[in-house]
DNA sequence: GATAAAAACCCCCTTTAGGGGGGTGTTTGC
DNA sequence: GCAAACACCCCCCTAAAGGGGGTTTTTATC
């Protein structure tokens, strides 16, 4: 039987997820959580096998307890379950270690699917992100961190100049940075810019 | 026995909710429906007393769906039910005809007193939204209708020529706007008009 | 060891936004 | 009837962003 714990703070949803998970007979559900907190506390106790990760917790992003609890115990393994469906929140969980991805409106039977299949070890995208991950490279955007971290100043209201001080390089690189990003992202300016990075979620 | 419609797209929620509603006793699940598109077809046959609204919909927004079924059925109760905790999305939805408003990261028992207190015609707010909507003024903006259409715009991309060749005002005008938008929500400059905008959901 | 990509840097010039003023008329609610 | 909010318009000036063109060094990958 297949040990699972739940990294949630929507309560509703646990509550449902316990129902059925308990009722599949394919895995029981050794812990609950509602935040990183309550998870870093409790998840040596149950030891799970896998853990179902929520990415919007209340005290911080389940990317990086993702990260955290892959490198305290490699051996188990994490299932993103989540409404987000942006390239880079996938793509940043499964860097981080994570097996699967589920988003929440998928079906029942895609959760134990997902559960199962990442217990046998390998890896789990419900459907829509499978066809997500699989489009052509230039409409899922990447940034690398130094552009990731611009574009993070950029959308904090931060002039060139006062971000060229932040972090000590000359206002003209960052003008260049500046524009590689609107190239990047095909927009046409700052507001579009700060949009995009938003809905997108690239910081 | 109140009789519960439940319209949300996150099906493992939906689950756990009609288990809850189920077995409380005080009220049953007339239906459910996983877009906006199945709750119009289905709510005429269903006639619940309590519409549980979601406001993310995949196929349109809770809030506009709030307003066409309170014109249709003006004595069925809406009870928002919702990941959205900010102040723009809560006002539109009681301005729509919501009789309460909860997060999803409510506690049980509060979805079933939400139920009870709507159906016994009084408003409910769970408790954060409650400390929300009680805070002073000054802290939940409020744009008109003609500052929202503005932010959208702006937050578009298009310049102050643009926006006012397109919606028939001086350029002038448009700058006017602009500057009292950037001194109500307190933003330094565009970009951080923007993120403002999205993040608040002022838009 | 070649290749490519990221990271850092620089100049010129034009357009747009932002900061500071000023003002008018018209709804709308109390 | 009157204040408040809304919608609308104009000036001047500076700061910042955007569009065009470049260079070099490091670092990873094949």
């Amino acid at each position: 039987m297949i040990k699972v714990a739940i990294v949630d703070d929507h309560k509703i949803l646990t509550e449902g997820l316990q129902g059925l998970i308990a009722e599949s007979g394919i895995a029981t559900v050794a812990g609950v959580a509602h935040s990183a907190a309550a998870c870093r506390l409790s998840i040596g106790f149950w030891k799970p096998d896998v853990v179902l990760l929520d990415v919007g917790l209340p005290d911080g992003s389940g990317i990086d307890l993702c990260k955290e609890l892959k490198t305290q115990v490699p051996g188990m393994k994490i299932l993103a379950l989540t409404t987000h469906n942006e390239y880079t929140v996938v793509r940043q969980m499964l860097d981080n270690g994570a097996s699967g991805y589920l988003i929440k409106n998928a079906m029942a039977d895609e959760v134990l699917a997902g559960i199962q299949a990442v217990a046998a070890g390998e890896t789990f995208l419900c459907h829509e992100i499978d066809l997500l991950m699989k489009r052509p490279q230039e409409k899922n955007i990447w940034l690398s961190p130094r552009e990731r971290e611009l574009l993070r100043l950029v959308t904090e209201g931060l002039t060139n100049a006062e971000i060229a001080e932040k972090i000590f390089l000359s206002p003209e690189t960052i003008k260049g940075y500046r524009k590689n990003l609107l190239l990047k992202l095909g927009a046409r300016n700052t507001a579009v810019l700060v949009k995009m990075a938003l809905e997108q979620k690239l910081i």
